[in-house]
DNA sequence: ATATTATATGATTATATGCTCATATATGTA
DNA sequence: TACATATATGAGCATATAATCATATAATAT
């Protein structure tokens, strides 16, 4: 792990780890992020599908998979005028359906 | 898993479990909490030693302590007018570790 | 070329979030 | 009691976020 110590032997965690770290959990943090992720590990989807599935607005839909886009959380394949949208992190999903497991186990 | 199924047999999360993976997720996706739960994995502080190790005002660390207090992610005990605080969920500072690794192995 | 369908984008709005200041509360001590 | 120290709380502000509307873009078919 990249770090520094201080005298008191503290692992300070890096800037950049810091920042990925962060924006990754900010992309879990989201109810509907959470929806759309846990749907596509289950089934590659359209985006229609996703709206229909999950009753959201397609433009909803877009803007949440261009955030998941920019992190590399999902990726997508066209086919026609029709894009398939699917996850693309192996840990993330990891740790989301574990969390999943945990949470609905209480 | 609590859970229902639709004709798709896509598996649906239940309201309440998304709740609480979403809260669980968003206490970790600011670096000031991120910092604090790192540094309480590390050693039970004084939120002025948090305070003073991590370059924040005391404030701001009251503020995020109450906030991880209320989810139960930290415990704490009072000696005199001094109050230690440490980690209370091992599950979630699994996974906080686990992804600090993965992210700074990059 | 025009129409249709699927998806993406930009602007706007309402709400949430995090930090800071001022101040309150709590414990211990002279 | 009065004071000092540690921590907590509430209000205000600036920024971030998520949803929505209107519209743009892209691919296909007629």
């Amino acid at each position: 792990m990249e770090s520094k110590q201080n005298t008191d032997d503290l692992t300070v965690i890096d800037e950049e780890t810091l920042f990925v770290v962060s924006q990754t959990f900010k992309a879990l943090s989201d109810p509907t992020r959470i929806r759309i992720l846990y749907l596509l590990y289950q089934k590659e989807c359209s985006v229609n599908e996703i709206a229909e599935t999950l009753q959201l607005k397609q433009t909803t839909v877009s803007h949440q998979l261009r955030f998941l886009k920019n992190l590399r959380l999902v990726k997508f394949r066209r086919e026609g005028t029709t894009i398939f949208y699917s996850p693309d992190d192996e840990h993330v999903m990891n740790t989301l359906k574990e969390s999943i497991n945990h949470a609905s186990h209480m």
